[in-house]
Formats: C-alpha cells, structure tokens, sequence
DNA sequence: TTGTATGCGTTATCAT
DNA sequence: ATGATAACGCATACAA
C-alpha cells in the first residue's frame, strides 16, 4: 500500500504538500498540486482511513443501539437516522441488542474507545447512571425525556398522548379498556402505565390488572392477546396497542373469528406502520422518520436539547 | 487521554509489557501485571481503538450494504447478518443505499480504505466488474449467483423457483399468470423474468407483458397491482409476487373489494414474511435469516464459495 | 521475562 | 507557498 510519504517522493515534494493537496488545503501552487495528483493517480492511491481516525480523534461514525431491526417501529427510526446521517456525511455502526445489556455496554464502551463520534440509544436496556458514566466521552442522545443533564433526547411524550387516547375512547362510551406493549420496563412503558391508572382514579373505574398485556411485538402476539380476550369475562371493550403490528394481528384474527370491530372490541394502534393504513386502522401517528432525523442532528450539533415531538390521532375504522 | 506509554510509567514498566497485559500475552509476571491493572484502574484507562486500527490493518468491521431497511426482505437478512456478526466478534457499518450507486462506491470505498475489513452487498446497484475492481482490497460477498471469480455468494436459485411456482400453478389450472417485482434491473430479477418467458415458451401460452409489474416494493404497490388488473380484460388468474408484503396489499384489497381468493385470483408471496402467515398467503419461504449468517461467515473466513440455499413453497390459502 | 526501537499513515505545528 | 518534525496510541520484531 502505498502512502503520502511515497507520493511525496513521486511528487518531489513535503508529505506536508501531498496532504495539503489530499485535504484541499490552500496555499500549494498548481505545478506541485498536479504532481501529487498525478502520483495518487498512478499509484491509485487511497487514504488509510484509520490513521486519520487516530490522528484527528474523529471517525465520522455514529453508534445506533436498538433491540432489534426487524420491527417497523424500529426500521422507521433507523431509516430517518440513515437519511440523516447520510446529510452529515457519517456513516452508522449499528448495535442489535436484543435488549441485552452487555451489547449496550458495547457500544457505550466504543464511544469511551473514540471508534464513534456519537451514540444514538433508541431504547435502552441499562441504567441511566451507567449511560450518563459514558458522557464524558461523547454525545447521547435517547428517545425518552430526560429532564437536565447533558444527554440530548428526542421524544413523545407517552403520558400524555396515553392519556388523551383513553379519554378519547372513555368519550365514546368505552369503560372497560386494557392496553398491550412491548417491554414493561422502558422508561416510556412506565410513562404510558401511569397515564392508565391515573386514568382510572379519574373516572373512577374498576381496575382491571388482566387488561394490560406486555410482550407484544409482532402480529402473532395480537393473535395471542385476543385469544385471550376471548376467555375474559367481561372482557375489555377497547384496546390501546402500543404497535400497529400488533394491532393488525388482533384485526385479522377478529376478522377471521366474525368478531366485530370497533363494534365487539375497539382498537387503537400507535406509530402509524405502514400496515395500519392499509387495514384501515385508527392509530397515534409517530412521526418516526423525524425522530431519527433528529437524533443525528443532536448528536452531531452536540447541542444538548430535549425535543419534544407530537403525535397526533389518526381516526380510521377502528373505533 | 491516558495511553500505554503513561501506564508504563505508573506501573515502572515498559510499553510492551503494557500491551501483553492488556492483550493478555504470556510472559508477564503476575508482580508486573498487577502493577499495570492497577494504573488501568486508577486512571480509568481505554485503549484508543483506531490506534489498534491503524497498527493491525484490521477494524472488526463489516460492511453491509442494503438499499433500504424497512422492508421485510432486507430486515430479515441484516438480522441474520447481525446475529453472525455478533458471534464473530464483529461489529456492522450500514451503507442505506436506496439503489444509489454512488452511495454503494462509498462502501467499496471503505473497504479500499480500510475501513472495513469485508463488504456485504445485499442488492447491488453498480456493475460486477466495478465490485471486482475491490477486491484486492478485501473480501466482498453478494447475494446472487456469481459463477468463478473471487467474490463469495450466498443465493437462491430465483430461475428454478421461479419456473417451480410457475409450474405449480399451471398444474392447478392457471395460463394466465402475472408476476410483481421490486427493481425489474437486478440479477435476480432477469432471472426470474427468463423463467417467466421459457415457461410461456414451453406451454405455448400467449405473451401479456402487461401481467409484469414492477416497483413492487409495499402494501400499497399491492393495492396498486389489483386495481390495474381489475381493469384487464382477460386478467390474469394468478400472480407471483415477489414480496409478501406486496401479496398482503392485494390480498387486503381483494378482502375489502369482495374478489375472491383463490377463485378469482391465486396468490404466491415470496419470503414468508411474518404477514404471510398471519394473513394465511402460500408463499415461498427463503431462509433469510440464514442467508445472513451465512453471508457473513463467507466474508470472515474468506473461502471463496458460491452457496445456494434452497427455498420451498408453503401451502397456505391463497392459490 | 522484559525492554528498545520502529512501523502504522495521517494531520498539525511551527519555522522559513 | 513549502517543508521538517512532532504528535496520535498501539503492536511487534528483535535484542537482551
């Protein structure tokens, strides 16, 4: 492999005029410009990335941690990240989790390490301490809101749009209401939690602990949730399903067993997937593509920032 | 930043025996080692991972280069090229390329500037002699059939099945059968395009170039697809469609527009996506997830092989 | 078992 | 405008 020294030999110049001419530095003269060029063509030439990366302490990479690809809500995220990136000129290294903390440690720890320039976290599995350790040694940026600090955050804020889709349905006459979600745990999980006891304690419902349905992701768990429904007695007239995915499992099974929607059971989806609009489902739109826009662009600014984005009801045929 | 040369000096040693303790090398006594581990700890000491880079060559990187993320197809394969990745110790660098060609020169790039260590071209947009051009810079392995040369391959025979399917459905009664793509321009696409036409050649059955869409990428090009052929006189009675997600757009809206499936008209989906099963549609199920792993296991050990994997058909409802 | 010296390829500083 | 030289931080051949 040939390097600048070399060229600077070719050129009959300073490995300090070959880089200048490399990096479109001024003050070279056209004669010595075209000799280098002329060598880097002969020699097709191509920079050793790395030791750029050493020398200037930058890699021009963003680390993007998420649990797994193959969810729309995730794919969503990770394609506005993408389009984003790809304007900044920064390539993404990506961390599947599978929430698996020690895969998050990874990527915090290549931060710690300056292989990346900056971490996007789009759902974490660790400590908010342990992530904070990490900033020190570069931008965070989450998709939860995180109040002070110096972690950026891009996010919706679950409370509230929870909320207003409960009372939405409590308007239309549902009492009975449960929802489905992914994790229980997340930050976000917990935001939407509260919003549905406080609900109840406002209206003064009935409890209703089988209601509430984790570990929904894919369509098969929407199958799963309502064939659980099914056995309940009363069952919930109403669902919140924190994935279109799954709210589209729960709509095709109903559809397959005569079960009337909203009529037997209402459903409203979230994100706004690409299926949702297809299968004519009510959903909380998430602008999700923005978000990931946006994520770059906090870490890349390094402007510690907490953007609030706004997520608006889609009404379809599913209430 | 604390480096070796500083741990050196806390702990009385030498560079060199740094590194061995660090890179866990024979040949340190325990004294010593414990002496640097405790510099490690006390300055919180890392090591500065493009200096690693630029001494070895190597990165631990790979690149994989999709066009887009959100789509079943290519979520299904990057999860199977994650899951290796991680057993493999390596980390991934997307390249989102949406067919650019300029966008996937800048992963061969990469791997010229050895950002990378191997290249994944999960769908290429640029020709086999530019890809053959960076080799010499590292291992490169593609997902189509590509006879000698020195790139891996990790394919699906899409004539063969193509003709399968075809034959199956002439068996059952269809003449008149259509098909949906994604690009019309990829290799496998002219494949299956080849097996179109020599099975209309082998039973002698009128050509309708009409019957070929393409673009076929989501649920609404699906929806698209039916409300052209509703409008065809004759329509075709069957279609090969090259992605479930496109088969579920049709299927949806032949639910919704009272056509009947299969009566009306039969459906084969590709890929066995989640929504294929969900939704009961006959597909051809190709191990994606597989084909991932073993993408990347091509480019790490470097042997130089062209792997087919087979696919089969599911029977479900819809033909 | 340990240390010295050099290479990896580039960028940045400073002098001229 | 140009060049010599020192970082950047680590790995490793070779010597001891």
């Amino acid at each position: 492999m040939t390097n600048i020294r070399d060229l600077a030999k070719m050129a009959g110049v300073s490995v300090t005029t070959v880089s200048r001419v490399l990096n479109n530095h001024p003050y070279v003269s056209e004669e010595k410009k075209n000799a280098v060029l002329k060598a880097v063509k002969a020699t097709r030439y191509h920079k050793n990335i790395n030791a750029v990366h050493l020398s200037k302490g930058k890699t021009k990479l963003i680390g993007v941690v998420l649990p797994f690809t193959d969810h729309p809500y995730f794919a969503l995220l990770l394609k506005g990240i993408a389009k984003q990136a790809l304007e900044y000129n920064h390539k993404l290294l990506l961390f599947q989790t599978d929430y698996m903390e020690s895969r998050e440690t990874e990527a915090l720890q290549m931060l710690q390490q300056k292989q990346i320039d900056g971490l996007i976290i789009c759902s974490r599995a660790c400590s908010m301490r342990k992530i904070e350790e990490y900033l020190p040694f570069g931008p965070i940026a989450l998709c939860e809101c995180v109040k002070g600090g110096e972690i950026s955050s891009t996010y919706i804020d679950h409370y509230k749009i929870f909320m207003d889709a409960l009372e939405f349905l409590y308007r239309i006459g549902h009492t009975k209401i449960g929802y489905c979600i992914g994790r229980k745990s997340g930050t976000n999980s917990r935001n939407r939690d509260k919003a549905y006891w406080d609900f109840h304690e406002k209206y003064h419902l009935p409890h209703h602990p089988e209601y509430i349905f984790d570990q929904c992701y894919d369509y098969e768990d929407g199958e799963r949730v309502l064939s659980r429904v099914k056995e309940m007695d009363p069952p919930p007239s109403a669902l919140l399903v924190t994935s279109d995915q799954v709210a589209a499992g729960i709509v095709i099974s109903c559809n397959k067993q005569q079960i009337s929607i909203p009529d037997d059971l209402a459903i409203i989806g979230f994100d706004n997937e690409p299926i949702a609009g297809m299968l004519n489902i009510t959903t909380i739109d998430i602008p999700l593509v923005e978000m990931g826009r946006n994520l770059v662009h906090q870490v890349l600014t390094k402007e510690i920032k907490n953007k609030e984005i706004s997520a608006t009801l889609i009404e379809r045929g599913t209430v």
